[in-house]
RNA sequence: GGCUGGGUGGCAGAGUGGUCAUGCAGCGGACUGCAACUCCGUUAACGCCGGUUCGAUUCCGACCCCAGCCUCCA
């Protein structure tokens, strides 16, 4: 039985779609003016674990994860170039894709665009105004009236009069209430604009994630999810809107992940603190940030140190060491096996609890090893199914086990360089030449590849 | 100030009212020509102070500390 973690009651809830069988999920995507950094990256791997395990579970899911091409930051951004908005935001949604896929997340089902929504956002914004909770304001903003949505602030835990009390609200003198917020922006001269009823302008943030989600999934559906900072306002104002436009309510299970920290404090775009995934690639293979993310419980926070990327690629490494001499053809469904199936499942159905999900995962790898020590082949198959196919759910062990232990270089000149050495080596040894045996092993190590000695056969890796 | 969440062994990170997390590192052993890999064994923890209890790291209360949100942010 599923649990998930429900924002809206701030407790772990029993998992019921609305439509036996079948999930919708919305996830908030990237604002497309720059490459992805760690943060992005651990939205893209929970959500894509979360759908593969619904997936697993037999639910037929939607998952639709929105692109944010059109906002302030974008046009300032696409100014600053000299480029147009629409080139910035190609080429950024097409960077998005490349680390995506890297990091092995599948392709959300739909991926919506706010400038290709434009009518269903006109069309909210109007049913808003004719609910009298929206009003144009007198610099032809279109802004939401807080005062008017009763239950504002249920997500996030605040009341309206808190958040008056809170010294950080900007003054806008063309609001009728500081907590309203902007549906509908009218253009300045310059900017990129759509026409509207309320004269040319671009949608606020808030209002691009009601219409989309309510157009691909319908006014209510299963799953809302974003990361931690999007819970007040982004969130609390999508339900104001979503909720007021259509009176039911919108999202049954409120999912939010935890930050990714630097030295204790939030890694983000303002604090300038942040690693981009291009950057991290080139230190780590995909999979070994893939392992880190999963590594703890999503909705705790994540502190990115070298120390603790260099932990995820040794545990990584033992299981790829693992996989690398057994036959992975077997095909097993984790879901049949008794012992680790079960425990396995029973970590993912509390609130997709990965990182106990891998220590059982740890368990069949001992279990593997401890076979194959001992002979037993039709065991070591089964269980090197049973771990491939936990791998799945994870998106983890994707491929081949040698190429990721040896860097995937099978053609160029140092690959064939330490094949030769191995020889090398391994004929020293016949002739029992242990002196140059080892001086051939320091000269690898030198070069930093480890040598593995198995019955009559050498493989190596890089450190 | 208001509202959230959290403080677990050297590090990371699950979990539990009373025998085991797990990974990395350490220590001892097996294997090995020596190593590596692997296996076996092993050390070590629950912020602080009270309370409930036969027994609390786990439940309750106070306190200290940390992070996040209240402005764009995944």
């Amino acid at each position: 039985m599923l649990k998930i973690y429900n924002t809206l009651t701030r407790q772990k809830d029993v998992f019921k779609p609305i439509v036996e069988g079948k999930v919708n999920m919305y996830v908030c995507g990237m604002t497309v003016y720059d490459l992805c950094h760690v943060g992005h990256a651990r939205v893209m791997v929970v959500f894509d674990v979360v759908t593969r395990y619904l997936r697993a579970l037999g639910y037929d899911v939607t998952y639709v994860r929105n692109i944010t091409d059109i906002d302030d930051k974008i046009i300032k951004r696409a100014a600053e170039n000299g480029e147009s908005i629409q080139s910035l935001t190609e080429r950024y949604i097409d960077e998005m894709h490349k680390d995506a896929e890297a990091l092995g997340v599948l392709r959300p089902d739909i991926e919506p665009k706010a400038t290709e929504s434009m009518a269903e956002i006109l069309a909210m914004i109007e049913t808003l105004i004719s609910n009298g909770l929206a009003y144009k304001a007198d610099n032809g903003d279109v802004y939401y009236d807080v005062s008017q949505f009763e239950s504002y602030g249920k997500l996030s835990g605040r009341n309206i009069e808190d958040l008056r009390a809170g010294e950080r609200i900007a003054v806008n003198e063309a609001k009728t209430d500081p907590l309203d917020f902007v549906l509908w922006k009218a253009a300045k001269a310059d900017e990129p604009a759509w026409e509207s009823p309320w004269g040319a302008g671009r949608p606020g943030w808030h209002i691009e994630c009601s219409a989309m989600s309510a157009h691909c999934l319908g006014e209510h559906f299963d799953i809302h999810g974003g990361g931690q900072d999007l819970q007040f306002p982004h969130h609390e104002n999508e339900i104001a809107q979503s909720e007021g436009a259509h009176g039911c309510q919108s999202v049954n299970y409120w999912m939010h992940n935890g930050f990714v920290r630097i030295d204790d404090e939030k890694m983000s775009k303002s604090l300038g603190n942040f690693f981009t995934v291009r950057e991290v690639l080139q230190q780590y293979p995909a999979e070994v940030i893939r392992y880190f993310i999963l590594s703890s419980h999503y909705r705790s926070p994540l502190n990115y140190a070298d120390d603790q990327l260099e932990q995820a690629k040794a545990a990584l490494t033992r299981f790829y060491t693992t996989l690398r001499d057994v036959e992975t053809t077997q095909s097993v469904n984790w879901q049949d096996d008794e012992e680790f199936g079960k425990r396995f499942k029973s970590a993912m159905d509390d609130d997709f609890n990965t990182a106990l999900a891998l220590s059982v995962m740890a368990d069949v790898r001992q279990a593997l090893n401890k076979a194959r020590d001992q002979g037993q082949l039709e065991n070591v198959a089964y269980l090197a199914g049973l771990l491939s196919s936990f791998g799945d759910v994870l998106g983890l062990f994707q491929q081949d086990a040698d190429k990721f232990l040896t860097g995937d270089n099978s053609a160029d000149q140092q690959t064939i360089d330490i094949d030769g050495l191995v020889a090398e080596r391994n004929q020293a040894r016949a002739d029992k030449n242990w002196a140059r045996a080892d001086e051939i092993r320091d000269q690898l190590t030198e070069m930093g590849i480890v040598l593995e000695d198995a019955a009559g056969k050498t493989s190596w890796r890089r450190v």
